[in-house]
DNA sequence: TCATATT
């Protein structure tokens, strides 16, 4: 731990890129050896599957300065594709990055009539101010904080140890709050937990004026520590403490139930105060003991013309069922699960509120599922209504798809068919 | 409407 620090002290400069598209195959050297080609590289570490080791197809690459790095990402991003990969290489200043190189301050307890020329005033004892920014209303009004930017990290830090709860600004009666700014992260965190709250009418500090809520008792902000995460400080443990039910998967289902009078059963999509939650997953395995093909299914489990006319309505058997998917025989807990060639299936109109796990529910009845994915919205976490599921068989897929392809599931009919192949494989 | 992933 001292090692990291001290590395992370005497490479200040340095800088981290996240790059995706990278083949699984690809080992950390022929990574290094390509980017050499463009940018002085220091490392690149692969980022795996916690518990398999797996590549997930996408590293980090450490620049020792930005100028390297930035050359790295005008030569590669979007530029080339790699062997065995999809689309071209995606490469990007990592999470939080550009948030470190900016030694971003935030400034609270500012009084009401406060103004830029006050703030600069003080700050720049402490080095040249390259931005500062005070947070105003829709009169104009400030909202008594401010975001301010130095050239380098020395000059906030000196600022922020020398103001910080000891300098009180004329015209008012409590000291300056100086810490580092959110990041990015911090903030999505901080939403997040609004969102919760609210949701679940509980009180909470966040609605409060941000001024005051940066100044509640407990200001100190432990040093920062260069990686744009901050320890659990003055409100990280509200952040973190969530109930137990939110951080079990399908927590991205927790969309408010859109009724829109479909065949969904709204049972179907878990809710906190839903009893039926806790139904015990029924293994595909332990519901159909001894069997293997996925075809036996078919003469009695289901029903042979889910699209036939009136009784379209019908749903096939296992749409609404309360199985879920057990955890012993279906995905692997971190990724996608590809099957054998044939087995995967591309699926879109998919319901709205349908989630992986709906989706797993609806395919198991053919087949076993190895891993089903509905595509949300990265930054929403809204359904992009389409995803895949992958059988462990292609014959599991072929009765998916002559069973559920066309078949009416909520205001659309499902589009099942078999996922494509991946061909584009160029050399860089 | 075809697996976008942050050790």
């Amino acid at each position: 731990m001292a090692e990291e620090k001290k590395e992370r002290d005497s490479n200040e400069e340095s800088v981290k890129l996240f790059v995706g598209q990278v083949p699984k195959h690809m080992t950390e050297a022929q990574l290094l050896t390509m980017f050499k080609e463009f940018a002085l590289v220091d490392e690149v570490n692969i980022i795996k599957d916690k518990t398999t080791r797996a590549s997930r197809g996408c590293c980090f690459v450490i620049c020792p300065s930005r100028q390297e790095a930035d050359k790295a990402v005008n030569a590669c991003h979007n530029k080339k594709t790699l062997p065995g990969a999809s689309s071209p290489l995606q490469v990007k200043y990592a999470d939080g990055e550009l948030e470190r190189l900016e030694h971003k301050l935030f400034i609270g307890m500012l009084p009401k009539n406060v103004s830029e020329t006050d703030v600069s005033a003080l700050f720049s004892d402490y080095g040249n101010i390259k931005d500062l920014q005070i947070l105003r209303g829709s009169q104009q009004t400030s909202k008594g904080c401010a975001f301010l930017k130095y050239e380098t990290k020395e000059q906030a830090l000196a600022a922020l140890e020398a103001i910080n709860g000891k300098h009180r600004m004329e015209g008012s009666t409590v000291p300056l709050v100086v810490k580092w700014a959110d990041t990015e992260k911090e903030r999505q965190a901080r939403r997040a937990q609004k969102a919760l709250s609210q949701a679940s009418n509980v009180p909470n500090t966040d609605s409060q004026h941000p001024s005051l809520f940066a100044a509640l008792p407990m200001g100190y902000v432990p040093p920062y520590n260069g990686y744009g995460y901050q320890a659990p400080g003055p409100y990280g443990l509200m952040s973190y403490r969530l109930p137990p039910m939110q951080n079990q998967p399908g927590f991205h289902n927790m969309i408010p139930p859109i009724n829109q009078g479909n065949a969904l059963r709204p049972d179907l999509v878990p809710s906190m105060n839903s009893r039926n939650y806790h139904v015990p997953p029924t293994s595909y395995i332990g519901s159909y003991p001894g069997l293997h093909h996925p075809m036996a299914y078919h003469g009695g489990m289901v029903s042979p013309r889910p699209l036939s006319g009136s009784s379209g309505s019908v749903p096939p058997a296992g749409v609404n069922n309360h199985s879920t998917t057990s955890p012993g025989t279906s995905r692997s807990p971190g990724g996608q699960v590809e099957g054998p060639p044939g087995a995967n299936l591309f699926i879109c109109h998919i319901p709205q509120e349908f989630g992986d796990e709906e989706l797993a529910n609806t395919f198991q009845q053919f087949g076993r599922v190895l891993s089903a994915k509905v595509f949300v919205d990265k930054t929403t976490g809204v359904s992009k209504c389409f995803g895949f599921v992958s059988y462990d068989s292609p014959e599991a897929a072929q009765s998916a798809i002559s069973m559920m392809n066309g078949y009416q599931l909520g205001g659309k009919k499902l589009k099942v068919q078999l996922k494509r192949d991946k061909q584009n494989n160029k050399p860089y």
